[in-house]
DNA sequence: ACTATTAATCGTAATATTGCAATATTAATT
DNA sequence: AATTAATATTGCAATATTACGATTAATAGT
Protein backbone atom coordinates (compact mmCIF):
# COMPACT_ATOMS: atom_id res chain seq x y z
CA UNK A 1 0.00 0.00 0.00
CA UNK A 2 1.17 2.99 1.26
CA UNK A 3 -1.98 5.21 0.11
CA UNK A 4 -3.71 6.70 3.17
CA UNK A 5 -7.42 5.69 2.92
CA UNK A 6 -8.59 9.05 2.69
CA UNK A 7 -12.23 8.09 2.06
CA UNK A 8 -13.20 6.99 5.49
CA UNK A 9 -12.09 9.64 7.20
CA UNK A 10 -14.15 13.40 7.57
CA UNK A 11 -13.49 16.42 5.34
CA UNK A 12 -11.83 17.98 8.52
CA UNK A 13 -9.84 14.94 9.35
CA UNK A 14 -8.72 15.02 6.46
CA UNK A 15 -7.71 18.86 6.03
CA UNK A 16 -6.42 19.17 9.16
CA UNK A 17 -4.14 16.25 8.21
CA UNK A 18 -3.15 17.85 5.24
CA UNK A 19 -2.28 21.12 6.74
CA UNK A 20 -0.33 19.43 9.48
CA UNK A 21 1.39 17.32 7.43
CA UNK A 22 2.54 19.88 5.01
CA UNK A 23 4.44 21.33 8.32
CA UNK A 24 5.24 17.67 9.32
CA UNK A 25 9.13 18.65 7.63
CA UNK A 26 11.67 20.96 9.28
CA UNK A 27 12.74 21.99 5.92
CA UNK A 28 9.05 23.64 5.61
CA UNK A 29 9.08 24.80 9.44
CA UNK A 30 12.03 26.98 8.72
CA UNK A 31 10.52 28.17 5.03
CA UNK A 32 7.17 29.03 7.29
CA UNK A 33 9.29 31.02 9.56
CA UNK A 34 11.32 32.61 7.09
CA UNK A 35 8.30 33.54 5.40
CA UNK A 36 6.84 35.23 8.57
CA UNK A 37 9.87 37.04 9.66
CA UNK A 38 9.85 38.90 6.07
CA UNK A 39 6.63 38.96 5.42
CA UNK A 40 7.42 37.59 1.94
CA UNK A 41 10.15 36.46 -0.54
CA UNK A 42 11.13 34.33 -3.71
CA UNK A 43 12.74 30.98 -4.14
CA UNK A 44 15.65 32.09 -4.70
CA UNK A 45 15.65 33.58 -1.44
CA UNK A 46 14.84 30.94 0.91
CA UNK A 47 17.58 28.34 -1.68
CA UNK A 48 19.90 31.25 0.38
CA UNK A 49 18.90 30.11 3.80
CA UNK A 50 18.57 26.75 3.34
CA UNK A 51 21.26 24.19 3.00
CA UNK A 52 18.71 22.59 0.17
CA UNK A 53 19.29 22.64 -3.61
CA UNK A 54 16.75 24.86 -5.55
CA UNK A 55 14.65 21.86 -6.71
CA UNK A 56 14.35 20.56 -3.15
CA UNK A 57 13.29 23.71 -2.06
CA UNK A 58 10.65 24.61 -5.33
CA UNK A 59 8.75 21.60 -4.36
CA UNK A 60 9.00 21.83 -0.57
CA UNK A 61 6.90 25.45 -1.30
CA UNK A 62 4.66 23.45 -3.78
CA UNK A 63 3.80 21.36 -1.10
CA UNK A 64 3.23 23.97 1.48
CA UNK A 65 1.78 25.88 -1.22
CA UNK A 66 -0.31 22.75 -2.41
CA UNK A 67 -1.68 22.49 1.35
CA UNK A 68 -2.69 25.82 1.23
CA UNK A 69 -0.40 27.58 3.93
CA UNK A 70 1.57 29.51 1.34
CA UNK A 71 0.40 31.69 -1.38
CA UNK A 72 2.97 32.84 -4.44
CA UNK A 73 1.99 35.20 -6.61
CA UNK A 74 4.12 36.20 -10.23
CA UNK A 75 5.52 39.14 -9.81
CA UNK A 76 7.83 39.77 -13.18
CA UNK A 77 10.59 37.48 -13.20
CA UNK A 78 9.99 36.20 -9.83
CA UNK A 79 7.75 34.37 -7.49
CA UNK A 80 6.15 36.38 -3.92
CA UNK A 81 5.29 34.05 -1.59
CA UNK A 82 3.34 34.89 1.43
CA UNK A 83 1.95 33.28 4.42
CA UNK A 84 -2.11 32.50 4.37
CA UNK A 85 -2.68 33.74 8.09
CA UNK A 86 -6.29 32.38 7.61
CA UNK A 87 -4.90 28.70 6.93
CA UNK A 88 -2.63 28.95 9.88
CA UNK A 89 -5.75 29.75 12.00
CA UNK A 90 -7.47 26.96 11.00
CA UNK A 91 -4.88 24.38 12.68
CA UNK A 92 -4.07 26.52 14.89
CA UNK A 93 -8.10 26.55 16.29
CA UNK A 94 -8.26 23.05 15.53
CA UNK A 95 -5.89 22.63 18.33
CA UNK A 96 -7.78 24.98 20.41
CA UNK A 97 -10.52 23.03 20.48
CA UNK A 98 -8.76 19.52 21.50
CA UNK A 99 -6.58 21.21 24.31
CA UNK A 100 -10.09 22.83 25.29
CA UNK A 101 -11.21 18.99 26.31
CA UNK A 102 -8.13 19.29 29.11
CA UNK A 103 -9.83 18.11 32.23
CA UNK A 104 -9.33 20.33 35.21
CA UNK A 105 -6.07 18.27 37.15
CA UNK A 106 -4.47 17.67 33.72
CA UNK A 107 -2.96 13.79 34.30
CA UNK A 108 -5.82 11.41 33.11
CA UNK A 109 -3.36 8.08 32.86
CA UNK B 1 17.41 9.79 -1.15
CA UNK B 2 13.83 9.89 1.06
CA UNK B 3 15.68 10.40 3.94
CA UNK B 4 15.26 13.96 6.14
CA UNK B 5 18.27 16.38 6.26
CA UNK B 6 17.06 16.86 10.03
CA UNK B 7 20.97 17.68 10.90
CA UNK B 8 20.79 21.00 8.77
CA UNK B 9 17.95 22.41 11.21
CA UNK B 10 17.38 23.60 14.59
CA UNK B 11 16.02 21.03 17.57
CA UNK B 12 13.30 23.39 17.52
CA UNK B 13 12.17 23.02 13.67
CA UNK B 14 12.90 19.33 13.96
CA UNK B 15 10.51 18.96 17.21
CA UNK B 16 7.89 20.58 15.84
CA UNK B 17 7.91 18.89 12.46
CA UNK B 18 7.71 16.14 14.54
CA UNK B 19 5.01 17.06 16.44
CA UNK B 20 3.21 18.03 13.13
CA UNK B 21 3.89 15.12 11.06
CA UNK B 22 2.69 12.91 13.61
CA UNK B 23 -1.32 14.71 13.32
CA UNK B 24 0.19 14.44 9.38
CA UNK B 25 -2.53 11.23 8.81
CA UNK B 26 -6.14 11.85 9.03
CA UNK B 27 -6.18 8.10 10.67
CA UNK B 28 -4.05 9.75 13.80
CA UNK B 29 -6.04 12.76 13.43
CA UNK B 30 -8.94 10.55 14.40
CA UNK B 31 -6.99 8.58 16.90
CA UNK B 32 -6.26 11.94 18.49
CA UNK B 33 -10.25 13.28 18.61
CA UNK B 34 -11.14 9.71 20.14
CA UNK B 35 -8.97 9.92 22.90
CA UNK B 36 -9.85 13.41 23.97
CA UNK B 37 -13.49 12.46 23.57
CA UNK B 38 -13.39 9.58 26.18
CA UNK B 39 -10.32 10.84 28.17
CA UNK B 40 -8.53 7.45 27.72
CA UNK B 41 -9.07 4.08 25.89
CA UNK B 42 -7.01 0.83 24.71
CA UNK B 43 -5.70 -0.29 21.32
CA UNK B 44 -9.17 -2.32 20.45
CA UNK B 45 -11.51 0.64 21.20
CA UNK B 46 -9.32 2.40 18.34
CA UNK B 47 -9.60 -0.62 15.99
CA UNK B 48 -13.67 -0.63 16.52
CA UNK B 49 -13.34 3.24 15.78
CA UNK B 50 -11.63 3.24 12.88
CA UNK B 51 -11.77 1.47 9.27
CA UNK B 52 -8.12 -0.10 9.78
CA UNK B 53 -6.52 -3.01 10.98
CA UNK B 54 -5.22 -3.73 14.36
CA UNK B 55 -1.50 -3.92 13.14
CA UNK B 56 -2.33 -0.30 11.64
CA UNK B 57 -3.63 0.97 14.56
CA UNK B 58 -1.24 -0.37 16.67
CA UNK B 59 1.43 1.49 13.84
CA UNK B 60 -0.16 4.76 13.79
CA UNK B 61 -0.47 4.86 17.71
CA UNK B 62 3.46 4.05 18.06
CA UNK B 63 4.02 6.57 15.95
CA UNK B 64 1.66 9.06 18.12
CA UNK B 65 3.47 7.79 21.12
CA UNK B 66 7.38 8.00 19.42
CA UNK B 67 6.59 11.69 18.72
CA UNK B 68 5.28 12.55 22.42
CA UNK B 69 1.66 13.38 21.24
CA UNK B 70 0.03 10.38 23.24
CA UNK B 71 1.65 8.25 26.28
CA UNK B 72 0.46 4.90 27.23
CA UNK B 73 0.43 3.03 30.01
CA UNK B 74 0.01 -0.47 30.55
CA UNK B 75 -2.86 -1.67 32.80
CA UNK B 76 -2.76 -5.31 33.03
CA UNK B 77 -3.33 -6.94 29.74
CA UNK B 78 -3.93 -3.97 27.84
CA UNK B 79 -2.34 -0.50 27.35
CA UNK B 80 -4.50 2.86 28.48
CA UNK B 81 -3.69 5.31 26.17
CA UNK B 82 -4.35 9.41 26.75
CA UNK B 83 -2.95 12.72 25.21
CA UNK B 84 0.14 14.39 26.24
CA UNK B 85 -1.67 17.82 26.49
CA UNK B 86 2.20 19.14 26.98
CA UNK B 87 2.99 18.38 24.11
CA UNK B 88 -0.30 19.21 22.20
CA UNK B 89 0.21 23.11 23.77
CA UNK B 90 4.06 22.79 22.07
CA UNK B 91 2.39 22.50 18.56
CA UNK B 92 -0.47 25.13 19.55
CA UNK B 93 2.17 27.87 21.15
CA UNK B 94 4.20 27.15 18.00
CA UNK B 95 1.90 28.12 15.83
CA UNK B 96 0.45 31.24 18.31
CA UNK B 97 3.78 32.33 17.72
CA UNK B 98 3.64 32.52 14.32
CA UNK B 99 0.27 33.83 13.66
CA UNK B 100 1.46 36.87 16.21
CA UNK B 101 3.83 38.09 13.37
CA UNK B 102 0.78 38.69 11.62
CA UNK B 103 0.81 42.33 10.17
CA UNK B 104 -2.15 44.63 10.50
CA UNK B 105 -4.43 44.82 7.75
CA UNK B 106 -3.40 41.16 6.48
CA UNK B 107 -2.66 40.81 3.10
CA UNK B 108 1.08 41.01 2.35
CA UNK B 109 0.90 39.44 -1.41
C1' DA C 1 18.87 39.49 -30.27
C1' DC C 2 21.69 37.87 -26.39
C1' DT C 3 22.40 36.86 -21.77
C1' DA C 4 21.32 36.38 -17.06
C1' DT C 5 17.90 35.42 -13.57
C1' DT C 6 14.14 32.96 -11.62
C1' DA C 7 11.74 29.03 -10.79
C1' DA C 8 9.31 25.08 -12.40
C1' DT C 9 9.60 20.36 -14.27
C1' DC C 10 11.67 15.87 -15.53
C1' DG C 11 14.06 11.90 -14.37
C1' DT C 12 15.93 9.11 -11.04
C1' DA C 13 17.80 7.07 -6.73
C1' DA C 14 17.27 6.31 -1.86
C1' DT C 15 14.34 5.99 1.76
C1' DA C 16 9.87 6.33 4.29
C1' DT C 17 5.07 5.50 4.86
C1' DT C 18 0.82 2.99 4.70
C1' DG C 19 -1.69 -1.10 5.14
C1' DC C 20 -2.54 -5.80 6.23
C1' DA C 21 -2.10 -11.04 7.01
C1' DA C 22 0.30 -13.97 9.81
C1' DT C 23 2.60 -14.64 13.87
C1' DA C 24 4.42 -13.71 18.44
C1' DT C 25 4.02 -11.95 23.04
C1' DT C 26 2.02 -10.96 27.30
C1' DA C 27 -1.32 -11.08 30.86
C1' DA C 28 -5.77 -12.35 32.46
C1' DT C 29 -9.18 -16.04 32.94
C1' DT C 30 -10.90 -20.47 33.24
C1' DA D 1 -2.05 -25.82 31.76
C1' DA D 2 -5.08 -24.40 28.27
C1' DT D 3 -7.76 -20.59 26.58
C1' DT D 4 -8.81 -16.13 25.69
C1' DA D 5 -7.90 -11.19 25.04
C1' DA D 6 -5.04 -7.29 23.90
C1' DT D 7 -1.05 -5.64 21.42
C1' DA D 8 3.12 -5.71 19.29
C1' DT D 9 6.13 -7.43 15.69
C1' DT D 10 7.45 -9.37 11.29
C1' DG D 11 7.33 -9.54 6.48
C1' DC D 12 5.82 -7.79 2.45
C1' DA D 13 3.63 -5.07 -1.40
C1' DA D 14 2.17 -0.61 -3.03
C1' DT D 15 2.85 4.00 -2.90
C1' DA D 16 4.78 8.47 -1.25
C1' DT D 17 8.48 11.43 0.06
C1' DT D 18 12.94 13.54 -0.14
C1' DA D 19 16.70 15.15 -2.61
C1' DC D 20 19.25 16.65 -6.54
C1' DG D 21 21.34 17.14 -11.40
C1' DA D 22 19.90 18.41 -15.79
C1' DT D 23 16.78 20.71 -18.43
C1' DT D 24 13.21 23.89 -19.64
C1' DA D 25 10.36 28.11 -19.89
C1' DA D 26 9.69 32.70 -19.03
C1' DT D 27 10.83 37.26 -17.97
C1' DA D 28 14.39 41.06 -17.21
C1' DG D 29 18.16 43.61 -18.39
C1' DT D 30 21.74 44.86 -21.66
Amino acid sequence: MGATKTDHFTAEQNEIARLAKALGHPARVAIVQHLIRVNSCICTDVVNELPLAQPTVSQHLRELKDAGLIRGNISGNSICYCIDYDRLHKLHFFIEKLRNNRPNGGKIC
